[in-house]
DNA sequence: TCTCTGCTGTACCGATCGGTATATCAATCT
DNA sequence: AGATTGATATACCGATCGGTACAGCAGAGA
């Protein structure tokens, strides 16, 4: 059999990997295992190893959150792209049953690995949300405080679900936030 | 030498490791190494292994939160303990560079390990914070939604200031919640 | 002084870690 | 057909994993 894998194809498992057991938690057999691909394999297109599976997935993540969120945030029109992404932000952490990867690599040592992919992915969710909230009409400083308070609440939210195991409290802590953002851009 | 240790002193460091490198990071020659304590010793305190030390931290930090924050929450002056479970907070996790263990292992597979200590230490303290803001003067809901908040927003704070290295962000953001849940009770 | 008890360091256990080497396979190109 | 290439499974590597066994050692009580 020659069954040709995709980066593309493997990337997306190599992430709910990461993400339920952590950098360190998964190992090259689980991650065989979940994949269904040999060592054989997963050397063959990752030469750089777990490293470089890990930092596939960070690229990944990274991409979609730049075309999904942070880019229609800088462009379209700041009400309908603020909404649109709570939406999308809901439904891409599957209403809290999911965690955010690049939160949780920054927590531990991990970070070290990807410091400043980590940062980044924060920096320009923050700046793209500032950007829209200040279109839609807010001050510099309160836009500023508002983006931060926006992101910063997510991850928490995303914690706070994983904790309590109740994907509600995401959702509603989601609801919650929006109601903030659209308070302060009228 | 017969130099005998305590757990008392012993678990801190534990914390401190778990911390840094996560609890699959947190190896038993990495424990030895920082407290200095051989497997000999460690196994003779901790019989359950690094399962029982990581229980053991838990166990100190759950305390050492229904003292200093939970209790006065519960019991003070409602203004008062809000404002200085800002202070604590602050001080606790070292103005963001220092990590909530209890949120970092709900995030991933070691949550599975201590669910319900990982659980009990959020709801009590939500449950704690609501009953300070209602005595505060907000009504149930609202009170809800904010302790909710509250909580969030800390864990929240925790991940961005880590990811961005920068204990202002984490500071700020307490300012902000504290803003926040002081204008919703007056 | 002589036990006895509690603590400690160390050697060791099987299992698994991340990673490498290689032989074989299927498909394509000449 | 024969050679070449890319993809795969597998055996294997030294290192380290979490955990155990045990011998020795210091201090308290007899």
């Amino acid at each position: 059999m020659k069954t040709v894998y995709e980066r593309a194809d493997i990337v997306p498992v190599f992430a709910e990997t990461f993400r339920e057991l952590g950098y360190e938690g998964a190992t090259l057999s689980r991650i065989t295992e979940r994949t269904g691909i040999g060592k054989g394999s997963l050397y063959h297109f990752f030469p750089g190893g777990k490293e470089e599976m890990a930092g596939a997935v960070l690229a990944d993540i990274d991409a979609w959150f730049e075309q999904a969120i942070y880019r229609p945030l800088r462009n379209d029109d700041a009400r309908q792209a603020i909404a649109a992404m709570w939406v999308n932000v809901n439904d891409y952490f599957r209403a809290g049953g999911r965690i955010c990867l690049v939160g949780a690599f920054a927590l531990d040592d991990t970070r070290e690995r990807f410091s400043s992919g980590i940062a980044d992915y924060f920096i320009r969710w923050i700046e793209a949300l500032r950007s829209a909230l200040m279109r839609a009409g807010c001050a510099e400083t309160e836009a500023q405080t508002l983006a931060e308070e926006g992101v910063c609440g997510i991850q928490g939210a995303l914690v706070l679900s994983r904790a309590l195991r109740d994907g509600t409290v995401f959702t509603r802590s989601l609801k919650t936030l929006a109601n903030r953002l659209e308070a302060a851009t009228r």
